[in-house]
DNA sequence: CAATTGGTCAACCATTTGGTTGAATATGGG
DNA sequence: CCCATATTCAACCAAATGGTTGACCAATTG
């Protein structure tokens, strides 16, 4: 059994996907935008852009010739929901977070 | 590179495992139990509950000849902070999280 | 001790994953 | 029209994943 929420964890168990997810949390960027700070082809980016379209955690929409890649955070939701049983996590805190995002942009780059 | 986000999130990307999660939630639980409503064989189950170990969702102690499986649901805290971010997610309301429970090991059992 | 129970290990297999390269397909600009 | 740009496709590859079976080891019980 494949259920959204198989594809949707499994999109984010890739350190590249989620470093292109936390891009995204700034602009939509077009494809070849995207895979400009990774050490890896343009195909295997386009590639980690499907998966992360089939997940639902980002849409893809084509104007003239370059696509846009724009995050979609309701595809989290499920899977958020779920995970948050488990620990009954308070609120996050916006700081901690920041100071988390910059340790992950750190350690975590492709 | 392997951080620990790609390693839980990993963990929870097969339905498998997260049904097992849900079973801990009531009690730990002896590996053989953990495997019998699973119809696989129980060297599966062993080598998924190797990996929830891995992943540090669950720990495991060996008592007599039992090996008894214990969530640790602290283990998410990273993950779910990381994903909060995304949506800031209001606090997860536990009546649509009973319902969302009952669902998921509805449609999602192995 | 012998037999049973609980669990892992090892070897194997099919499928998926994450990457490569080179060709192909739009689209836009001069 | 021709060329450059943006992106995907196709074929390929190595490694990881999720499962199987049978042998194995450890602990309990009769």
């Amino acid at each position: 059994m494949n259920t959204k929420l198989d594809i949707v964890f499994s999109a984010l168990s890739d350190s590249t996907r989620r470093h292109i997810l936390t891009m995204l949390l700034e602009d939509d960027m077009a494809v070849t935008d995207v895979a400009e700070p990774f050490e890896m082809s343009l195909a295997a980016i386009s590639k980690h852009l499907t998966i992360l379209t089939r997940s639902g955690l980002i849409s893809q929409e084509k104007r003239g010739r370059v696509k846009w890649c724009k995050l979609e955070p309701d595809a989290l939701r499920d899977a958020s929901i779920w995970m948050q049983s488990f620990g009954q996590f308070e609120a996050v805190n916006l700081d901690a977070f920041e100071r988390f995002l910059e340790r992950e942009l750190d350690n975590d780059t492709a």
